[in-house]
DNA sequence: GTACATTGCGTCAAAATAACACACATGATA
DNA sequence: TATCATGTGTGTTATTTTGACGCAATGTAC
């Protein structure tokens, strides 16, 4: 696929790639979609570049969509990335190599690139993860053993997490991350996860519900050790609703 | 300058622009910096390109200083706009037509362009508008009378606006609109504006002494109707520990 | 002086927050 | 079967923050 591109690069918006960092939760764990590329023994984040003829913000739904193989996700644009040197000469001759592409040929992919980053929130058990080709690996990694990634990626996906924690503080999570039912209990390891920070189970539980977009089902979570929990769905129209209206005004 | 830049393209990334939306504030109205090009008879942003050797965020700046011969300006990156049809070919081949570029010469500035924006916010009687050539016109303009502006423009500021309405409740913000010396009354007009909310007086006075980053002079503005307010300064050092740990922190 | 607008400081009730106590349910263990 | 450990649901209390005011002080305009 990346060969195509490169074979077709005047189809595509020249030096302007996209990287979405994909979080999804599991046992308690915030997760990052990451892929171990062919091309050098590194990690990266998921990405792509911008046909002529497609909005940014389409590009970053396609990429998303390839990857996950899900619709309708909740994907905001957090950063653009342009340092001159982020871009990384062996990088770019890895891949050529590696497509055995002539020099001259590959001078649109080792030019100079600006990268626009997204960051995406998915359901970790409606995702599917697709791999590119098959020399691609692909996989779910907890976000506190994220390995070497290639380029400046670390920071892109740093600064993506950076946005959401602060985000936290300005619109509700969860509705994109949970799955249709969830307990408070999980939604708290949710946010405690997001923010690096214990919370107090029973304020906790006060604040989340006073937001008001929480239904209490009439049905407790099955199979599990200790007391069972109580089940909840979110509300989807007062959730959208708050999301656009924002919690905390502050002033 | 532009001239110069279209006749050098192959120095610059292709198809990446920098828009810079300057916030003032003076006569109790948050104020835009806009240019009225010879090009096409709308104003737009002062904006720029992107050098091949410099960084992204090393451009914007050199957009601000350009623009206000200010240096150490607070400016931030908020978003990047590239829908496909935010370029619009009436604006390019007008502005080839006046530099009497040929169409083939001037490709380069008719791609599709995506724009990343940036929001500085700079003192007032500090800045000194500075024309790129002698046909431009450089002025501010109260942020509640912007006429129409070429291509996305009013986009974009619209966008920066909200983006500082929000970060207005996660950092504090004034040290970069007001004078060194100020009074809380201004300061609250400044909150005021921004918010397009009114505030009490009272409250406002509390929640903002209370932060912590305001110094009480002992000394009060001269040469005003009514009771002469008291000035103050900010606290730099508490200032810039607010700026970097935030505000409220919700959670 | 008086009228008027604006500033500085203070009050008070309501709401939000932080810290904590206790009872309940369930699987594991004795 | 009784007890324990663990996590859950609900409630209480003191403290802090917020929102909505009152009122005196200070300056200009007349």
């Amino acid at each position: 696929m990346l060969k195509g591109i490169l074979l077709n690069s005047e189809n595509y918006q020249p030096g302007l790639s996209i990287d979405c960092v994909i979080f999804g939760f599991h046992d308690n764990q915030l997760k990052v979609l990451l892929i171990k590329t062919p091309y050098e023994n590194k990690w990266s984040l998921p990405g792509g570049f911008v046909p002529l003829n497609q909005d940014i913000d389409t590009a970053a739904v396609t990429v998303l969509n390839e990857r996950t193989g899900m619709q309708g996700i909740f994907l905001r644009q957090f950063a653009t990335f342009g340092r001159v040197k982020r871009n990384d000469q062996h990088f770019g001759n890895a891949v050529l190599d590696y497509f055995k592409i002539p020099e001259e040929a590959g001078k649109w992919f080792t030019q100079r690139f600006v990268t626009i980053g997204y960051y995406a929130l998915v359901d970790f058990l409606k995702a599917v993860p697709q791999k590119g080709n098959n020399q691609e690996i692909i996989e779910w990694i907890d976000h506190k053993e994220v390995p070497e990634l290639i380029l400046d990626h670390k920071e892109i996906l740093d600064k993506a997490l950076d946005t959401l924690r602060t985000e936290l503080n300005l619109m509700p999570v969860g509705y994109n991350l949970l799955p249709e039912k969830f307990t408070i209990p999980e939604l708290q390891k949710l946010y405690e996860t997001i923010l690096d920070k214990k919370l107090d189970r029973r304020n906790f539980l006060r604040k989340i519900t006073n937001i008001g977009i929480l239904n209490k089902l009439d049905e407790k979570k099955s199979n599990v050790a200790h007391k069972a929990p109580n089940l909840y769905t979110f509300d989807k129209e007062k959730y959208e609703e708050v999301l656009k209206n924002g919690l905390n005004q502050g002033w």
